[in-house]
DNA sequence: TTTT
DNA sequence: TTTT
């Protein structure tokens, strides 16, 4: 509801891989998503250098639902989010961290996409409307996603679960899960 | 829902003056306020010169609320929010556009006022929820003001009653105002 | 060289109008443009309702030649600049005002462009160097456009020839004309 | 000078220790800073959350010793700048990854600090000009930071040298350090 | 580790 | 009209 401080990402850049899409019991989805942003530029000796920056990016609910069924490999999008880091332990135990951008806001750009649905917008729609209560007036999203809703740290989620895996395991959602376990 | 395109303003500055607040007959608060952003830079004489670009910014419902109770002249704050020019006609009967920042989120700076509740950041709440229905978890706004609930235009509203003015009348709300008569 | 104060705007949007570029004596170009942004949202009835923002954006020097080079009306654009309101006189005499996108920092959508050259990403360059004059300080970049190297305001440049005119004069650039006379 | 994508941060927040400023050989200046962005919320039963972001800030040059001379531990600043992720070697010989916000405008909030110069505003210089070299090309500013220079990859710095280590290493400078070896 |  |  209130917040102290200011933590805003905004990206543009092209999909490194399709989406993957997860569904959790209760029928979320959430995607995780590859974005380049590449720079170029001429260094000291007049040659054309460039460096692209790989951004970790993480969607809920709808908005990984559009991901899925819109966006592939090399789509160009804006995106808009925030910055969350996570803690997870490797395969030998240790602590490692992984920062993602949990995003609430999406673009899809170019427009001229064969699927004849390029160019909109979607943002992350508000919380709690997950188990399918009516609400008439509930669509109209405009929300920063979770950013008012973060986490129920540790809500129902055995942590242990990812104990000693090698990739980092999916971020904790910006928003109640209830008591479903997602993976 | 779906937008296409982005809309983004985001300053940091002080109020030239406390806002000022108005209800709506539905209860519905508006709130405009002067935003001065500066910058000083030094000119090719090494003098010092300073430039002031002052921003009016438009705040709806309990944002309105906050900012009345909160925010006074020289108040430093932190915004977001989306551009919108408006028409209107002045006294001459002459077409006259001005443009201002939508506001959906703020945040209070500098945490050391005397009033005790410095420092909070506060977000637009979703439209709808005006008349009191009683939503459990919908409180939690977290939504970018109207970014998707766009003004009806001309909802209600009778344009003529703001013709032959010498100032800029109020904005149109960025979401149903039912059908009262703001003015 | 400091500032006080966050004036920041970001948009995604199309061009209205192919970009109209002037030139300066000193060879500087400027170079107004038209964005739109829309969204479109569902009513209470379950109407989509659709609402355009119509920007008008400035760029200068070589920002500006790119514009002139390589967008035209329908470019898909993502830009970064900053607020600046103008005052003017209409033909009547009276002052009126005009905001603006100062951008400084531009980036072509979409990549499927036919020109070849679509999706290159500008920024703009700071002022006064355009005719090789070294500069000791002048190398403190970092710096958005003009952000740092506001107006000489009136420099040398006759205000009163704007006077009567009907549509807003060109932006006060953001930087040191020397002593030219643009129009 | 060009790019092709938009990696932007922009963060409200206060420092959570003094900064740490190094030296680099060449005189250049780097800067860590450890900021909080704090967010509150009610959860579905009511009671009040808080959950806080820890963010990992790299400046150089002239931003750094503005860092290393007027913020402090508690001090509440606005940022601007990019993501870049390192990856780097824990002592077992463990590829590591952090993610940092390399920052280019920062501005130093409340005013009311006790040490007499807080509330303004600073970007980062642009790079390789520190020791006066002429650099006809070099005045473009416009730029964001390191924006539009991005790092010499590997330019002159013995990767080895951080080995085997169980912090992660300094950022990679986003522009050249010329020959020096800063650790 | 900050801040309210 | 603010702020430093």
């Amino acid at each position: 509801m209130a917040s102290r401080g200011v933590n805003k990402v905004i990206l543009v850049g092209n999909l490194g891989n399709d989406p993957e899409v997860r569904y959790m019991p209760n029928g979320n989805a959430v995607a995780n998503l590859s974005l380049a942003t590449s720079e170029s530029w001429k260094d000291q000796q007049g040659q054309v250098q460039e460096r692209t920056e790989w951004h970790r990016l993480t969607m809920y609910r709808r908005l990984a639902e559009i991901a899925g069924e819109y966006l592939k490999k090399g789509s160009q999008i804006y995106v808009e989010g925030k910055l969350q880091t996570r803690k997870w332990q490797d395969q030998q135990g240790q602590e490692r961290f992984t920062t993602e951008i949990i995003v609430d806001q999406m673009q899809m750009l170019g427009g001229r996409a064969e699927g004849g649905n390029a160019g909109g917008g979607y943002q992350q729609r508000p919380q709690g409307n997950t188990q399918g209560n009516p609400q008439g007036n509930q669509n109209y999203g405009g929300q920063q996603g979770g950013y008012q809703q973060p986490p129920q740290q540790g809500g129902g989620r055995p942590q242990g679960g990812n104990q000693g895996q090698s990739k980092p395991p999916m971020a904790e959602p910006d928003f109640d899960f209830d008591d479903d376990i997602p993976f």
